[in-house]
DNA sequence: GACTAGTGCGCCCTTATCGTA
DNA sequence: CTACGATAAGGGCGCACTAGT
């Protein structure tokens, strides 16, 4: 048995206090400490307060290792960020950002930890113990994910769902739908021939494309040209679709980021914006109301799906059927597509 | 002690296999299986590559709460973001990207894990065990510091140093050395009217204001104004400054984001950028290169301040001395100060 | 005696189970 | 039944030690 110091002794060794020597002080055992710290009613309210006062006054601070290896749970959550680190990413750094905070409102009101790492690492160490697993980055093809999945934890996914996912969940926003909105708003603008801007490998993007064609009805030409996620991307994509011959009156970004680097080849091109082209984007990232044409785009809360994610993910693994969600989306209409 | 189970008994019961398993699988000791997955010279080669071998084709994970516990270490840094969550935040969304970018490669590389968690939960819970503690976004004053220092953790701040700063490291850019480039950059274009922007409660900025005075020269004459980080704050700023009759030649902001929304004022009044007014921002991050005027800036590598976050908490962690570094700075010329 | 390769036991701190007054 | 305690995990690692050169 370890041998119990007092307060004064514990002073000049460094050694940080532990449950035994709070049992001592408090004159009780360490269960029971234990149990007040957890405001059990297994404890009466007067000795919980005392313990709960001893611990305050003495900086004692429960040894996380400890618990963990003794429930066999770690408490952290473990975020996989799976993108380029390049300036044009997948994501963009404000989605991503209201990603991760979400997640940290949702994880940290919860108790959990968010541990970041990189797909890399993850894959790489199997050290890292953590009771759950959320990739953001979904990329194109179940590879990857195939190989965490194994991992056998709990495992969500930021993306659209697929018909060859794994044993795992994914949560996205309702693409279909936010194509949708677009392809009805074009259709009210008169709008009949449109280049659709994106890399249809992503799921996401896909579905957005299938959402277009079906809002925009049976009198809407689309055309869909590859295009990587990123500024320069959509402004080469539309030099390259204006010098292949196409000629048309509205141009859809699957981002925002393609969007305005459209924008910027159009403006390059003295087309004008939105008389002679109405350009869409998707995403709401503030560079699209903050662009020199404010840009007509689908909002997405990304907060909120953060939130979503860590619900999702806490459900899991405290043994809850997780029921997923998918997230709404609104179409933000600005003088990209309307002259005011 | 605890039974041991064979591989094959292990299967249905949905216990992870530990360290005392592949002992006897392997016919050897436990500490024999640790040694050897750490690859120590006290184990023999063959021994030591057929417990290697073992614990790949089992799945073997080391428990790394029990390691923690017996180790009195946790392997982890907690990375403390204290910034508004607004749209308008002191460190914008490239500048965070690239510290934990950073971060991330530091502390992985060095089998560390990257716990985020907000300034909030960091003094709310005393529970979250780390080695260290890095925190982004140091303020305007030190009671928040203050507060996570007495935790008595390893403890580093990105920002400038302060007279009144604690017991911790402070790790920042040369701030001082960067507002002298954007003077000797002024003074060289025959400038002489300064209009600087920015919230000299941060020590970074008070830092940059100071350089540009000294780098300027005597000739020079710099007006600081107060002005919150952002674009719309620097918009205002501008407005304010010009309808309270401030006429000058040259707008400095303490960051690009503040710069582009003078940018913004100026352009709304038409006045000539870079011929009546010059520009400049300070940070480097690619909106200031994407702008309608390109903006000349301070550039900063954050992706490399990230690492030397990262290098100068492992070194306190690892017991070795820290020797904080300064971040260089890089003038870059653009539009906004130089015509074609 | 010194060295190599390996072992037995205890410790790290918390919590669940069962027992007792 | 209420309030609390003794004991035993939970998994990995360090110390002190040994068997064999």
């Amino acid at each position: 048995m370890t041998k119990r110091v007092s307060a004064s002794e514990l002073a000049g060794t460094g050694r940080r206090m532990t449950m035994d020597d709070l049992a001592e002080l408090a004159g009780v055992s360490k269960i029971t400490v234990s149990r007040a710290l957890k405001d059990s009613a297994l404890v009466r309210a007067p000795v919980r307060e005392q313990i709960q006062q001893l611990a305050r006054t003495h900086g004692y601070r429960l040894n996380t290792a400890a618990r963990n290896l003794r429930l066999r749970r770690n408490h952290s959550v473990t975020v996989v960020i799976n993108m380029t680190p390049t300036a044009d990413r997948t994501m963009s750094d404000p989605i991503f950002l209201g990603l991760v905070g979400g997640l940290l409102q949702c994880l940290t009101a919860a108790n959990y930890r968010l541990v970041l790492t990189t797909a890399d690492q993850v894959l790489a160490s199997g050290d890292h113990d953590s009771d759950g697993i959320i990739f953001l980055g979904q990329g194109t093809d179940d590879t990857l994910l195939g190989q965490v999945s194994e991992m056998g934890l709990p495992f969500v996914v930021w993306g659209a769902r697929r018909a060859t996912d794994g044993d795992w969940i994914t949560i996205g926003s309702d693409n279909r739908r936010g194509g949708a909105l677009i392809g009805q708003h074009l259709a009210a603008l008169g709008r009949r021939d449109v280049l659709f801007l994106g890399d249809q490998e992503h799921q996401e993007v896909a579905d957005r494309l299938t959402g277009l064609e079906q809002g925009g009805g049976a009198t809407m030409r689309v055309t869909a040209r590859a295009c990587e996620f990123g500024m320069l991307a959509g402004r080469a994509a539309v030099d390259a679709a204006i010098e292949g011959g196409w000629r048309g009156d509205a141009i859809v970004g699957a981002s925002d980021m393609i969007a305005l680097g459209a924008m910027d080849a159009l403006i390059a091109r003295n087309i004008a914006i939105p008389d002679d082209m109405v350009v869409i984007g998707y995403d709401g990232i503030p560079a699209a109301a903050n662009a020199a044409i404010p840009l007509t785009t689908v909002r997405q809360d990304w907060q909120r799906a953060g939130e979503l994610l860590g619900e999702t993910m806490l459900a899991w693994v405290e043994g809850t059927q997780p029921n997923p969600e998918t997230l709404p989306v609104e179409l933000i209409v600005r003088a990209s597509t309307q002259a005011d």
